[in-house]
DNA sequence: ACTTTTTATGTACACGCGTACATTATGGCA
DNA sequence: TGCCATAATGTACGCGTGTACATAAAAAGT
């Protein structure tokens, strides 16, 4: 039985019909719990999230995209997803995900450089376990990861906004512990220094990738556009510079006409405003698909470490 | 070694403490595989989403939401999320995740009323395995259900925009085989008749709930209101409104100046559009805490089988 | 002190599959 | 026909828990 479904060892064909016509008349389905205690295999790839109730700290499209990805490798490699959210207090205790069988692969989503996630994933390196970063990097530590070239995306959008005769460009980045953060601000610097504009820290500000975090730097952005210090703002992601654009429509400024904007990640929402936002479309689905497949895809393991996935600026009408 | 940690007969504490130590000292962690077989429980919760690769056929905030909310409650509960993406060439064997015991208990989100879910749905009562469903209602099977109260919610809105003196309403409807469509057009028809006004099928338009769907109703019913035919719009979901609003601005019409607007799910893209769109909230994080409650929480159990919450309408400036 | 009850611990087996190994059929070849 | 190699099938055991049952220890009652 176990062998014709496993179609393991030499059979004659008739056995093997016959086996499978009687199993079908018993109505037999495998026991997956027996299976996977037998075979020490869970079957499950663990997705970690960060845990966000009610809030959306994170761009829901951006989980949901990658999520998809995921799920459809994992599934044409015959795994399932088991969703883990983080807990709330800390506790990052990845590795016992993988030591009670819970779990053959991981992904984590929103990981974040700060100490406990730091130790949590050093753990899961020291222990062998399989699993991938996705769109963050440690780079004092290897780790599998998927990651999108924010560099390249903020260069092409600050040279664009450049492109359009913008010289005063401010930068909405978000929060440091995130490697991406880090890279759109070299990706910043490096579009300013191609076009010989030094980079001015006061036009740097930090938001943590919230609307919120956008609207409350409306005021003091304001302040510079009317005083002719800024003439054009890009944001780290949409979602800020939704809320930009709001406090800043408050005040009186228009996109496209006081100041020129760029957003980030390609959302919904940059498709539905209006005017409509330019933004750096990442192909998260993909990035997701590959994550999984890095896993959990024989072929892929031989892949670098570290998969880096193009971004792709697009122009609407707020730049 | 069982008993101590699953608590289960009597035993002098200094036992118990000395096993627990020595499991401690020897790092053992229970082989969740093992627990499982022997419990013959998988301890997963299953849930089943649509398919909707790269194609945002629903609201992803819609998910996202509902999500965090089983999440949670799973959790609490101590049960870990399997997620199951709806095969997209129709097999719905629902029931073969239970016979194989993968799952203990499943939610099924985006059920819509077509004979290949009907029949799912049916064979998993017959096996008298326990699911939930939510945002969808069968009224001639008494399934397991949380549901939101879509025809107040309807209903409300329409009545605000009749109290705005808007007295010729369209309505954009979804497709039918959503329970909560017929909801919705039951509520918008009962305003209708509160305010002595009577129900125009020609001021009904029917759109798939996805952005592009509005934008096409944009032609029709732009001539209508330039005809005076229609003052205000009511859209079954926030996503056809946004497609909608576009479609008519690219006409010259603006929302609430040359028609009312008012849409549905109070989701992010509703707050950052301008003008704000008027919409309803869902409360899908409560819902979709509250199907995990039902399916696993002893004392919800025994609640009424199809659970309706509340929405409210929230008055923007679309409106 | 002895029995009876209660409490605590020891022990063995079942769960349902995968798989290594033993056994038996089959076919090729001299 | 006999012999060996190979193909096919039969068989038994292990995986690591939970748990029913047996046994031993402690407590309570006489």
């Amino acid at each position: 039985m176990s062998r014709v479904l496993n179609n393991v060892g030499p059979m004659k064909d008739e056995t093997r019909e016959r086996v499978l016509q009687a199993a079908a008349e018993l109505g037999y389905v495998p026991n997956a719990l027996a299976q996977q205690f037998a075979r020490r295999r869970s079957g499950n790839i663990g997705v970690i999230l960060p845990f966000v109730p009610k809030v959306h700290l994170f761009s829901t499209y951006y989980f949901s995209e990658i999520l998809s990805g995921i799920g459809e490798t994992a599934k044409r490699c015959g795994y399932d997803l088991l969703l883990i959210f983080r807990e709330p207090d800390g506790a990052r205790d990845y590795a016992k995900l993988f030591r009670t069988h819970k779990i053959d692969a991981c992904i984590v989503l929103g990981s974040e450089n700060v100490p406990e996630e730091r130790s949590a994933l050093a753990e899961l390196k020291a222990g062998g376990y399989p699993f991938c970063l996705v769109n963050q990097r440690y780079d004092d530590e290897r780790y599998e990861t998927v990651d999108a070239d924010h560099f390249a995306g903020s260069k092409a959008a600050v040279r664009h906004l450049l492109e359009q005769g913008k010289l005063r460009v401010a930068f909405v980045n978000g929060p440091e512990q995130y490697s991406n953060s880090a890279d759109r601000l070299e990706g910043y610097r490096a579009a300013l220094a191609d076009a010989g504009i030094s980079c001015e820290e006061e036009l740097v500000y930090v938001g943590n990738y919230s609307r919120k975090s956008g609207q409350e730097l409306a005021e003091p952005i304001a302040r510079r556009i009317r005083g002719g210090g800024i003439d054009a703002v890009f944001c780290a992601n949409d979602r800020m510079a939704f809320g930009l654009m709001q406090g800043l429509r408050e005040r009186g400024l228009e996109p496209g006409e006081h100041y020129a904007l760029v957003g980030y990640d390609d959302s919904d929402g940059s498709r539905i405003i209006s005017p409509r936002l330019s933004t750096v479309a990442v192909p998260f689905y993909e990035m997701g698909s590959l994550a999984a497949a890095k896993l959990l895809d024989a072929e892929q393991r031989a892949q670098a470490e570290i998969a880096v996935l193009p971004v792709s600026f697009i122009r609407r009408e707020t730049s």
